[in-house]
DNA sequence: CCGAAGACCTGCTGGC
DNA sequence: TGCCAGCAGGTCTTCG
């Protein structure tokens, strides 16, 4: 469930829980893709208190005391539990002083890793946080398709599949249009869009967990109505014009071919 | 620099 | 009803 609002809403609903805990000790299961060094996760995290959780685009930043580290990235299936029973899934369970944390997740494909220092990582500008000017001259100075540059987390971080499709959408711009080839009015539209429609993710994943603490953000997920993604076939809420899916850096995107001709 | 393709994984669904 | 290709919210590497 994992972009930016969804990571967003799992800081703001597991953090005050973990804030303060001490690790007691770490189970970590095999077959180890999702933490591929066990030993240091079991090494370094027991013993040490929870000062703060925070998020950086898609990552979550735990931040332990005596300087350590967890980076936790939720891949595409990743759920990060406070409480609750493990299940075949679970990948890493955390005993804390009072309750566990467990990350559970089915294709594997997020991380769960301790490191000293904080991660250094090739990432923009969180996309809630990058200033207007410079997210449309940055956008403006490369040559890339808009699909894909919304996509790539060195230029802004935090947006994935579903979420690039709506802001495109909203904005009025086709999926490959050249970055370069925006007008500064448009490129700024782009960014009201992302920032209104990201914002609004995160009221509506928030508003709806509140201090529920084994929630992961689903709750508020499944009540954003998308306008195109996943949408093929469908008319366009705008025009009525038939919902287009097709194929850009092997992501699946869906636009309408008349409200995005920019 | 760019984009395409494949790899990493499991699980759900839509069409036959 | 049952099966299987195709597809899935992410990222990384390799190759042209």
């Amino acid at each position: 469930l994992p972009e930016l609002p969804e990571v967003e809403t799992v800081v703001r609903t597991v953090g005050p829980f973990l804030r303060g805990r001490r690790i007691e000790s770490v189970e970590v299961y095999p077959p180890f893709l999702v933490c591929r060094d066990p030993d240091t996760l079991r090494q370094h995290a027991p013993g040490r208190t929870i000062l703060e959780v925070r998020r950086n685009a898609k990552h979550i930043l735990v931040e332990l005391s005596g300087g350590w580290h967890l980076g936790i990235h939720l891949g595409m299936t990743g759920r990060l539990l406070a409480g609750g029973q493990t299940t075949p899934h679970t990948r890493v369970l955390f005993v804390l002083d009072r309750g566990l944390l467990l990350y559970d997740d089915p294709r594997m494909f997020g991380r769960v890793e301790a490191w000293e220092a904080e991660p250094l990582r090739r990432l923009g500008p969180d996309a809630m946080a990058v200033l207007e000017d410079e997210f449309v001259a940055r956008m403006r100075a490369r040559r890339k398709r808009m699909k894909s540059l919304l996509l790539d987390q060195a230029f802004v971080g935090g947006i994935g599949n579903i979420y690039a499709d709506e802001i495109l959408y909203w904005s009025g711009v086709h999926p490959r249009a050249l970055s370069c080839r925006l007008s500064e009015k448009r490129a700024r539209l782009v960014y009201g869009a992302m920032k209104r429609i990201l914002g609004e993710a995160i009221d509506s994943g928030g508003s709806s967990v509140s201090d529920y603490v084994d929630a992961t953000g689903q709750t508020g997920w499944f009540q954003i109505q998308h306008r195109v993604y996943r949408r093929t076939g469908e008319p366009c809420g705008t025009c009525g014009t038939p919902i287009r899916r097709i194929l850009e850096g092997q992501r699946g995107t869906h636009y309408c071919p008349k409200c995005q001709r920019v």
